[in-house]
DNA sequence: TCCAATCGGTCAATCGATTAACTAGAACCG
DNA sequence: CGGTTCTAGTTAATCGATTGACCGATTGGA
């Protein structure tokens, strides 16, 4: 027999009370209207029942699902997005919401599309997330429903956004080499023109030009940020007259191709060669031999940090949006040795 | 001024009919009850206020919520969970479904909780997902509630599950390397007592066996599967007096070390060695120079046969079980040449 | 011509909780 | 002792849609 799961109403029977006097004792609310042995009375019928509450219908009074949406744009391809998912779904778990998740493929009309499928769901909140660092315009369907920026955030910074802060990663993979007493340190980056690429290359051309280098003569870079541009550049870079004694990469899968290369040219890294970059990709940075140092991704803290701030926005609508920068760890490994 | 979203009221008493009218209407319910020209004024007056139905309260009356609930142990650490996911996604949104998800960390109590925690919010079914094709119990909470298993089965097969068809993706990259000339066919494998071990293994054994060779001169494992166990175990193998022409590794991790191994050694890949391997890692396969040959899991596949075939149960409560098996296509790459 | 069926809708109950408004009785107070 | 305040509940409205039961006006058949 697949009995139907007891209602409030069941709980509310076998207990010798009301619905109400069931609802507010199992809810703790209504104050001291509910004297604690009825209230244990009731405790007691819904464990005994088994009783769960159908958080549809209290979703329909109530107002509050415990839903919050996800958006993502290509989230499943992107290795990085499970750690921002995970940390935004324990975030939101441990404060009783649950991800409701819709991948997109990043174009406007189809997340458009999915914020309307989440709010006809009643979601109490959306996580606007993109796989990579950048800057976008929010869709107008959002209206009035609480949104938090996820890795990406609006010119104007008009809404509450979190971004890695790519500047401070690329100091602290600089200051590493800098400590290890290197000062011509080239630069392998992807021509691709995205929000990271240009911080990170801002940043180490300061850093050199600090030293009175010129940067032209140590940047290198390829068409796409994948391991055969990395190969490709650092070929160029590390054949050129005066060649630097580290590189900064713009990723791992570039540092990849960039010990290939040394390993052609019969270059040991870290002893001809020391080798920084960003990502810290699980699958790439401590695989590599030697184990390649990297700033790291905080997606995991980012994705918390989002689901958190949403969840505060919640209950204090009008509070000023924020723009969080979350700090870059640097993962340090044995790719980088003394000049 | 936040004004609230338009209810099926205002869209009635904007088209001038009841509700019952403008729901059957915007539905398409109620066969022929509704006159064209009616129909057509209910939906106008729909789209002319931007009219969305509020799911939850139809979910309390249809008792359907549209949402599958997706609990998957450790979702967000593996790289193979993104492409199950999308799967599940894609074939769920498609029938105008979402997906409800929860991370754990496959402690079997957490899993309890993470189902009790999605029936309370009612969704239609349940799509359990392990990371690694393993053989599990269902959890007693599940009942009455549908249910896939996706990446795990049961033992007794009670329940409907789909795994990757390990044996035929073992006899794929076998047959590469058949094709190819080769018989003396090393194994690397891992140690770990993971059914994907199993099934490669004993794939590997027959095969090798067949030959009339000694499956165990041929035959190599490590404590653990990633890259440095991957260049343990080649290393000992390849050092062998009368060394395999082709090793088939457990997964792309350990063929990474294979790889490094064959470096060392000055085995040329595939000149020397020929290597096949499994996983088809899109971070790692591709990547390796050259590109390795590997027999893929079938993630997003099985993710979304998992989501339709669970989409056809709400309908047919009482179908029978299915164990489906989701073949492994090998990704052919530059890692084999003849013998 | 009269009854039944069909057409095109409407009414009102319902899904399962929450909660504002109300109340019976006890306690308190000057 | 009469009025006020607590205490510990109950009653009933409500959230926004769906849907079974009805219903008045035509149409059709015998």
């Amino acid at each position: 027999m697949a009995t139907r799961p007891p209602r409030l109403t069941d709980v509310a029977r076998a207990a010798g009370v009301s619905t109400a006097t069931a609802s507010m004792a199992l809810n703790g609310t209504g104050g001291n209207r509910i004297g604690s042995e009825t209230r244990d009375r009731v405790l007691a019928a819904a464990a005994e029942l088994g009783y769960r509450p159908n958080t549809v219908a209290r979703g329909l009074r109530t107002r509050r699902t415990h839903m919050l949406g996800f958006v993502g744009d290509n989230v499943a391809t992107t290795p990085f997005a499970g750690q921002m998912i995970r940390g935004a779904h324990d975030a939101a778990r441990e404060a009783g919401f649950l991800l409701l998740m819709v991948d997109t493929t990043g174009d406007p009309d189809e997340t458009g599309e999915a914020i309307a499928a989440l709010q006809e769901r009643q979601i109490d909140g959306i996580l606007l997330a993109t796989m990579y660092h950048q800057v976008i315009d929010v869709p107008a369907e959002i209206k009035s429903t609480p949104v938090v920026l996820l890795d990406s955030r609006t010119a104007d910074g008009s809404v509450t956004s979190v971004v890695p802060d790519e500047r401070g990663g690329a100091l602290g993979v600089l200051a590493e080499l800098a400590a290890a007493g290197h000062r011509r340190i080239g630069h392998v980056t992807t021509a691709e023109d995205v929000e990271a690429r240009h911080i990170r290359l801002t940043t180490w051309r300061e850093h050199v030009t600090a030293y009175g280098l010129d940067a032209d003569e140590l940047f290198a870079e390829s068409p796409e940020g994948r391991t055969h541009g990395g190969y490709d550049a650092a070929m160029r870079l590390l054949r050129r007259p005066e060649r630097p004694t580290a590189i900064f990469c713009f990723n791992d899968r570039m540092a990849m191709g960039v010990y290939r290369a040394a390993a052609e040219l019969g270059l040991s890294i870290p002893g001809d060669l020391s080798v920084v970059s960003y990502d810290d990709q699980e699958l790439i940075a401590p695989e590599l031999a030697p184990g390649l140092t990297s700033a790291a991704l905080p997606h995991y803290e980012m994705g918390s940090w989002a689901a958190k701030e949403l969840l505060r926005r919640l209950d204090e609508p009008d509070a000023e949006p924020v723009q969080h920068l979350m700090p870059c760890p640097i993962a340090r490994r044995d790719s980088v040795a003394p000049a």
